[in-house]
DNA sequence: GCTGATACCAAACAAACGTTAGGCCGGGCG
DNA sequence: CGCCCGGCCTAACGTTTGTTTGGTATCAGC
């Protein structure tokens, strides 16, 4: 009793079923592909081989399913970032978010369905799944912000950038590609070593020290 | 009699009905707010103050309605940002690109939501739609790549950057605050201006020419 | 006053939705 | 063996979907 007593305090099985994880591998495609509303259980239970009632004695509901969907994703590409950025040891901060963007697209792009699927269907989702999964989200871009944070203290990073506002952009500059990249056009490397060099050092040409014509900034004052 | 006769010759009628534009309203606003396929077209039509099958006397079916809100979004956006360039006469690129970016952040926050659900719902209509549409997207997305080619052209963009994901880059940027920016908490200037400086000019420190950190500035600067 | 067009409504349609109920089948365990 | 239970099925549930049909009120023009 004691050790029955302890597995149900556990999540539910030991070990996942391997149903349960095919059903939200085929959930997961078919979110990316088609969409939340627009994937029915039906569609859901015929990709995975069964009937739709079916899914039902492994889900209580469509909910469950997407949540639990959008939660792996986002782990998932959690984890591949924090292995590659821990792999890449005490480099410049410079290096480090490239590191992290090629981490960030890979995962979109090479690791399954549930990370592509969890960023693009995650704003039409219903607000109570969104509740249930914003907390691994947050933990995910917290991490990003501590990235860019710590390459700001050193100096890797402008003062004068808000690091927010980097790390939305640099977001939707990846996240972004699930409307655009096919696989096989260009080479994820390509693209993010594009991406970091863009973020980093900009599009325009390195800045001559005296040259008037281009200091002129709008808003942004002159220097000294 | 032969005014009526070339009035008929044009579009339907001489100018759009009220209630049309207002259905199209509506629509906008709540495929903005909740997707494509999670606004009915009973949602559609308690917003306009109608019953459902009202608006088949104005529209044949829910992808027309779409279809129209989707180019009226591109339209305006397009419209704007044209028009913002073309105001802004004979500068360097540099400027020309933060003005186009702030012109497509206003227009996407500030000109209704036709722009803003155009661009949140594209990638989750039914394809017939997409098709349907993407005629008035690939003249906005030539008019961005011109003007990036025109930068180039002239020197006021490296030459070993990719046009082409620039602009990607830029509209994930751009479009993806629609996934965060709640309006009165940022400026869309504010925001324009750290985009354009960080595409332009990067995030990192000013490669160094002798001297290496008094090029830091502080904050936002202090007023001139 | 009648005609026709316009703009809407009420009601219904078949289809598809998420979900539930009850039954069949096979393998592990007493 | 007999029993039971997980895993899946069929079939249906009530609701909602996009869409169609037929009718009504209003108003202009002859």
């Amino acid at each position: 009793m004691s050790a029955r007593a302890a597995s149900r305090a556990a999540v539910p099985p030991p070990e996942a079923k391997a149903s349960r994880r095919q059903i939200l591998d085929c959930a997961a495609r078919l979110f990316r592909e088609q969409g939340y509303a627009a994937v029915s259980l039906r569609d859901i239970a015929a990709a995975s081989g069964m009937k739709a009632g079916s899914l039902y004695h492994h889900f209580v509901s469509k909910e469950e399913i997407v949540a639990e969907m959008l939660n792996i994703g986002v782990q998932t590409v959690f984890g591949e970032v924090r292995r590659a950025i821990e792999a890449a040891g005490d480099v410049p901060a410079a290096h480090l978010i490239e590191t992290a963007v090629r981490a960030h697209l890979r995962s979109i792009f090479e690791f399954g369905d549930y990370t592509g699927a969890s960023i693009r269907i995650f704003g039409h989702v219903p607000a109570r799944v969104r509740d249930a999964t914003i907390g691994e989200r947050d933990a995910y871009e917290r991490y990003w912000v501590a990235l860019l944070a710590r390459g700001a203290r050193l100096g890797d990073l402008r003062g004068d950038i808000d690091l927010t506002l980097l790390r939305l952009f640099l977001f939707g500059a990846m996240n972004w590609a699930l409307e655009w990249y096919k696989p096989g056009r260009l080479d994820l490397d390509g693209i993010a070593r594009q991406l970091g060099e863009i973020i980093l050092h900009g599009a325009a040409p390195v800045r001559a020290p005296p040259a008037n014509r281009r200091v002129r900034r709008t808003g942004q004052t002159a220097k000294p």
